[in-house]
DNA sequence: GGTGATCCTGCAAAGGTTTGCAGTGAAGTA
DNA sequence: TACTTCACTGCAAACCTTTGCAGGATCACC
């Protein structure tokens, strides 16, 4: 039932071959020829069948991209922004969800290896090992995870955890606590490591709770605990654990800014729509998204798959880039931080200077991206 | 380089023909030689080449899933039930996002028709008779939208609406407006039409403005026009958009629910979030997309592309099931909808019944399903 | 021992497309 | 005229897998 290269060939008689070129190397077929074969094509509604194509050319022309939570509105803008610059390249991105499940996430990279040419993987709950294994079977971007020899795109939230801490201890907090997200995440383990430098830097206490589910479920059921734990400020893993814990925090009677502040990670949409407003570290997702994207097509242009004529001419097989880009952050500071009990009299109330200075500037240009290349 | 079937055939010393039984046809090959092709494949760490695998049985075990706009977070529930109920029946899902642009939505369906067994389309925005047309290139389910002759899977939100109107008329409400999505949204023509009824027959007024985006940014630019109409309370096409009228309404120093009360529509996890939460029409999302997998692959099932075998046996060619499933929906009171002009003083503001009653039940069990045939 | 059934395996075609090679005819050059 | 060049097109192999058909072996049974 399904039209094919051979009913066009038939309809404007000539061989499939040459319908084929019509589509493939068009200025390999007389002009004349082409619009007569173009005319048949539409006429029958042909669509070259890409699994064919893929079969021999080796290319899919489709990227796929694995998340770990499509419900994290982290990842929307990043799967847009990923989108967007595969199409303009001319290739599809799907996506897949693995729940937070790196069983779920081995077995998604297995079933689209065949199908695409590349897979971003995003903010991966698999071993580093395992990843180097996989990438192996189909050329692979990591983002938001740092795999030595592999291509990755990174956001830079160690900086982003040293300016949030220098503002909380700027407020005058000296017993911060970091709510952690999942213990197999490499943000996490950054956001650890430099909330630690820079607090012991600061004069503060630093007291790590967790490993937390990285959502409002996994905020607000870590409230009891901050409370206890005695701190004035709490740096979340991310935005919705953040407002997580604002409501569960709410809902034990204790005031954020007033009494405890919070921080989070990621500057998602809701983080200007909850009460307080989220004070938090904007990272560049869609820039990661196009990234991750153009890091991926570049690998793939250079060595595609199934590379034949063996001819003696270059020598260096299948060259790999593995370029890791580090993309700078930023701390958006709202209303959900406020003076803490060392507050310097000075500043009267940290100088509350309007609603939300970074607003106006609307969805906005993401920051500029820092190129770094390592060596292979 | 990459490890085929026939590689397998050579290390362990059979034909590919039993190779490729082994793998889909595992009863039909002696058990001992069975282990052997299995070791050899394990070892080469062999994967069946889904692509080749799709040319010859027409059939790729993947599933499309088409939504407009996958930063709204109504449509992350969906995925994710979409996904898991597909991985039970061994299919993937690839997600794609249109950006509410009709034309992109197009082009996805003829891009993915020869790498998918069919389509999951949520809420469209393109013609109806567009719809027919593709449907004839690959199998198509609808969700949010009735097309007749085609399989669909819609929320009652003609109902929803219906109880949200009543819910304000009772509150004493008589000016009510309709805050408008999308022009080409079914969603939206239902709403209208319902909304009109109800508040015809509750005796109250209602306005319609719109269309507007369906986004808290066209939610909140809809503030002044809502001010100026002067009306008491607000249904909104969607949580987003609620949340951002609330927004925009604050802004302007209007306050909610004192001075205009809010409705919403789907139940997004941010309503129960923000300040205050909002009252809204949840809709059974994760429902929605089980059931439209589950439509899809029983269609599926039924013909599969590429029918072999002409036998005489079956008459009724391509038999394709066309029914239409309405799920309900159910009206969430929470804190955005307060007393009216003309409340009754009898019930003493509204009776608050505590601050949220429907937040216990967690995520909950979705409402039931009504099967509804209907004739092809 | 002959017959038939059963189980397993190999053969080869098929699916839709791309592409290196060769062939055709016409135009250009000497 | 003879030769080369060029633009275009056809031929057929190749990509990797599935599957109907047939062949071979084994076994049970009469």
């Amino acid at each position: 039932m399904p039209v094919t290269i051979r009913d066009v060939a038939r309809a404007s008689g000539v061989h499939i071959s040459t319908v084929s070129r019509t589509f493939s190397a068009p200025h390999l077929v007389n002009p004349e020829t082409r619009v007569r074969v173009l005319a048949c094509a539409e006429d029958l509604g042909y669509r070259p069948n890409r699994a064919a194509r893929a079969l021999i050319t080796g290319r899919t022309h489709n990227i796929g991209l694995i998340i770990a939570d499509i419900a994290n509105p982290f990842f929307p803008p990043l799967i847009k922004a990923a989108e967007s610059q595969a199409r303009h390249r001319d290739y599809h991105v799907f996506v897949a969800d693995t729940n937070e499940d790196p069983t779920v996430e081995e077995e998604l990279v297995h079933a689209l290896a065949k199908q695409v040419d590349g897979v971003l993987l995003c903010s991966p709950r698999m071993s580093n090992s395992l990843i180097e294994q996989l990438s192996r079977e189909v050329p692979l971007v990591v983002v938001n995870r740092q795999v030595t020899g592999l291509p990755c795109v990174l956001m830079d939230v160690g900086q982003g955890a040293r300016a949030a801490i220098e503002h909380l201890v700027g407020l005058g907090h000296r017993s911060i606590a970091l709510l952690g997200g999942p213990r197999s995440s490499w943000t996490n383990r950054e956001m650890r490591r430099a909330a630690g430098t820079a607090a012991r830097a600061g004069g503060a206490e630093l007291t790590v709770l967790g490993p937390n589910a990285p959502t409002e479920i996994g905020g607000s059921a870590a409230a009891e605990q901050v409370r206890r734990s005695g701190v004035s400020a709490v740096l979340a893993y991310n935005d919705l654990m953040a407002i997580g814990l604002i409501e569960g925090l709410d809902a034990l009677g204790v005031r954020v800014p007033q009494e405890v502040s919070v921080v989070g990670v990621d500057d998602i949409t809701l983080s200007r729509l909850t009460r307080p407003k989220l004070t938090t570290v904007a990272t560049p997702t869609g820039a990661a998204g196009r990234t991750a994207v153009d890091m991926l097509l570049q690998q793939d242009i250079e060595s595609p798959r199934g590379a034949r004529g063996s001819g003696a001419g270059t020598a260096l097989g299948v060259r790999r880039t593995t370029a890791q880009v580090m993309l700078q952050t930023d701390l958006v500071i709202r209303d959900s931080t406020g003076p803490g009990p060392h507050a310097r009299p000075a500043r009267p109330l940290a100088a509350p200077q309007g609603p939300d200075p970074h607003c106006p500037a609307g969805p906005g240009i993401p920051t500029a991206a820092t190129g770094d290349a390592v060596a292979s």
